[in-house]
DNA sequence: CATGAATGAGGTTTCATTCAT
DNA sequence: GATGAATGAAACCTCATTCAT
């Protein structure tokens, strides 16, 4: 994962994953069929890591603006903790979606954020704290973009802007930022 | 930048370059040191491209609601049509951005917008229509970010979501959405 | 060896290589890093070849006329016997001994002649035989460069002197008119 | 010649030539056929250098003593001022001579040295000063043996002895050294 | 006399993958 | 479960040379 990561798919080297994993080259052949396979697995895997942490979110026992922010402040946190995610979902886009096409253990965990935030937004539209209409997987989707982006393409942003953008406060600022974007956006 | 946007730095080919371009392979060489100076020259084409375009926007003579609904859809369509601009950035902050760090060039032709964009926020407030403390370089990101991501992972997206992100519709939806969250976010 | 040897670093070709020893191109890349390296070692196998057969002199153990005859026919018959010392010398010469100035091997295993041959010259002096006021280097220099310039120069000056001078007659009388030249400088 | 003389007749790059030259790199095939018959002009141009400085020893004009002293004097300052003479050689050498073999040029311009040296020789003879049975051929070479290999090993050498074999001081010394082997053989 | 543009052949090196044990 | 040795294909890049003007 941290090879792939750090180069890409193609940029990774067999050798360099034998050489992190402490283990002959000839060993990574005896459990995967070639670097696609692996390069799936690695990306299973993050899957899984990021299925694994939603299911402690517990949105439905929220009210629906706590719920959304905590949704997001997760979003904002593992995309921080885990840039491999980022990167290994770079690599996998460039490809077209190939892999993960072929994948179905990603197929079965599909996530169950979309639903309920599905429920969390009918909830708050209920309630009248929030607008109606909105697409919760526009609105999802929108989530992850505000963090993504800001993380993913830093070294361009840091350098065209000529500011740190991974310095503790802007990180912090930008979590506010993306908050009060999204919320700016719902609450009535 | 066809070739480099579709495969990524590393996964592209010099022979593939010079059969799309038509030329001899050796050809390439006479003009560019090696392949990382095309690529740089690449990256350094889109971004001329953009900063070209950009220029055409004209925000300070649009009221303030209307200069922000332009620049998202400016950005919307601009990396609609230039898909390569997402992958070559892609690329570059894989290598960290140590390409576009020599560059001259991309340092010269810093881009005008978030000025621009600061002083349309600066107006917005004045006339009391945008809420007050927006930090113009954030809400650059941002915009950027709920389009970039959305076209950038739409393979991944599409395939998690089972749904194609790519139709014609959902295009425009996503367009209203995105100016639908920005300006919830900024209208009083 | 060979290849360096006829061929010269430069021009030797890693597929000659290759195909001499029997064995896949790839492999030699396998055990050396580059063509460098692989230079070195075959330079530093052949120093290794003359200090093991200079172990076999015992100089200290004749007198020192007879000491010093038998150190210029063996090094006649040791550039003789061993063309691509020479030829790799060359090579090395022509840059710089930039491969040799990075070997520990060769240092560590600097060779007892000069050492031995001051002792020669100390012990000869004091039995009124040899004649005083001899650097051992420069002689060292001296029998080695009465015998390798015949030798490596030996197609350009038999051109020159339209002369075949590595007939086998020419090469005895080339022994003889060395073995003259010190002895006659030394002796008294 | 530089260029040759630094890498090598197979390290040259025309590129390099031109550059130096400061022309266009394809005037040099105005001019030349291709890279061998550039090699073997700068070769022409070498030896016919050192003919025209023989010409102005006048060894037959001086005592015997004093006509080889100056060979040998004169041979060691042009070596050192033409280094690339050294060089040339040992490239042509690798290459079997075939370029000098094929020089017209060259051959018509014999040394007259090896003839005058003989007359020297038995001049001395006959005058009691010079031992008889000298070769002359032999002689010659070991007289420019004595200062070649010094100088064009020098890179090697002084490597392996841990000396600077060019300090001014170094390389005067070895002129006394190599006059006295050769006069101390010599004189009767 | 002079040059910028172009090229084919071939060079070193890289890399995923397999063999043999 | 584990490994050192081996390989074919292909990558980037170099270089002498020629084309067209």
């Amino acid at each position: 994962m941290a090879e792939f990561a750090v180069k890409g798919l193609g940029g990774a080297r067999i050798d360099g994953i034998a050489e992190r994993a402490g283990v002959n080259k000839r060993l990574i052949y005896y459990y995967f069929d070639n670097k696609e396979a692996l390069f799936l697995a690695a990306l299973e895997t993050t899957y899984a890591d990021i299925r694994e942490a939603e299911r402690e979110l517990k949105l439905e026992s929220l009210d629906p603006p706590e719920a959304v922010r905590r949704l997001i402040a997760f979003t904002w946190k593992h995309y921080l903790k885990h840039p491999e995610f980022l990167t290994l979902l770079n690599s996998e886009n460039l490809h077209r979606a190939k892999h993960l096409k072929q994948s179905k253990r990603v197929r079965e965990m599909n996530s169950p954020l979309v639903q309920l935030l599905g429920d969390v937004l009918e909830r708050g539209r209920r309630d009248g704290v929030f607008r109606g209409g909105v697409d919760p997987v526009h609105l999802y989707i929108s989530i992850a973009g505000l963090a993504y982006f800001y993380l993913s393409n830093n070294p361009t942003l840091s350098t065209i802007f000529g500011r740190d953008l991974m310095a503790p406060k802007a990180l912090s600022e930008r979590l506010s930022h993306i908050t009060e974007v999204v919320m700016g956006y719902l609450l009535n």
